[in-house]
DNA sequence: CACACGTGGGC
DNA sequence: TGCCCAAGTGT
């Protein structure tokens, strides 16, 4: 199975299939790409999408944002989940017009010295924004090139230098095409080579696949730690920033006690969000969203 | 490297 | 019903 026969046949079927998302859309700005990347960590599309569509109509520009208070972008953000992720955007606006002329770099080194951009999103900008050559990996990229090349049921455990080297490789030499089979690999990965369920029926890659071809059927499916959620200090951060996001302004400590009957746990959380910057001490007993 | 970090929907 | 999951990053 040449590698670019894998390439050619995802973005054959990625003009026909793909979903038709605005980040997507040829009169996306960079900043828009930069934007989508950020909110669809870890979020699902069907929610980022009407969140991305408000964003980008208040805030069009990086400069729009960073003349904006950092408490309005964590406001606007809402329930997207992973709030610190509005915030390192707004630092991230800001840095772009202190460091970039408010133009979002086009260099992976550079985006990746932004707050917020990790491995990942870096060279997802400068593939989808800039149409580079660069190795796009996510977790959906991971397991289809797990199953595809290694034939192995799922992606083992992140090795981001190897996955980089390895994803390189899969790409065409020309930079428009390679782009292109980035944003392919990764849409086969979130629709057909799904972690549960895989629809090998539909896949276009099916008689390549070294996991198909192998004789392998059910995939095994991810191992990852339990990660509960309910009565962890997570979810009493979330109960407090939302208390706050839905007020107008500052509230009494008083007011925040009535989300959560432990003080102890209330008082870590609260802590956690002081120190994140998430929430600001305005005045004495009164807490409010970052100005 | 393991863990913290939100949220809502699917099965 | 709970458990698993969804385009990761920073420490």
């Amino acid at each position: 199975m040449p590698a670019h026969n894998l390439a050619t046949t995802a973005v054959a079927w990625y003009d026909a299939n793909a979903r038709d998302l605005p980040w997507r859309s040829a009169d996306a700005t960079p900043w828009g790409v930069l934007v989508s990347e950020v909110m669809l960590q870890q979020t699902p599309v069907s929610r980022v999408l009407p969140a991305w569509l408000e964003w980008m109509a208040r805030w069009p520009t990086a400069a729009d944002l960073a003349a904006d208070a950092p408490g309005e972008a964590i406001r606007a953000w809402g329930r997207l989940g992973y709030p610190r992720r509005a915030l390192r955007l707004h630092e991230c606006a800001v840095a772009i017009v202190a460091s970039h002329g408010g133009e979002v770099p086009s260099d992976v080194d550079q985006l990746l010295a932004l707050p917020g951009i990790g491995a990942y999103t870096a060279r997802a900008v400068a593939a989808f924004a800039y149409r580079q050559r660069q190795p796009v990996v996510d977790t959906n990229v991971r397991r289809f090139v797990a199953r595809a090349v290694a034939g192995a049921p799922d992606a083992g455990p992140a090795t981001t230098a190897r996955d980089l080297t390895a994803v390189a490789e899969l790409l065409p030499e020309e930079p428009e095409l390679a782009a292109r089979a980035s944003v392919a690999f990764m849409e086969l990965g979130a629709l057909v080579c799904t972690a549960r369920n895989p629809r090998c029926v539909d896949c276009p890659i099916a008689t390549m696949c070294e996991f198909r071809l192998s004789g392998a059927v059910a995939p095994a499916g991810p191992t990852r730690r339990p990660q509960r959620y309910a009565g962890t200090d997570r979810q009493v951060r979330g109960l407090l920033l939302a208390v706050l996001r839905e007020s107008d302004g500052p509230v009494t400590r008083a007011r925040l006690d009535l989300v959560w009957p432990d003080a102890d746990q209330r008082g870590r959380a609260l802590a956690g969000l002081l120190a994140d910057g998430l929430v600001c001490e305005v005045k004495e007993d009164l807490i409010g969203l970052p100005g």
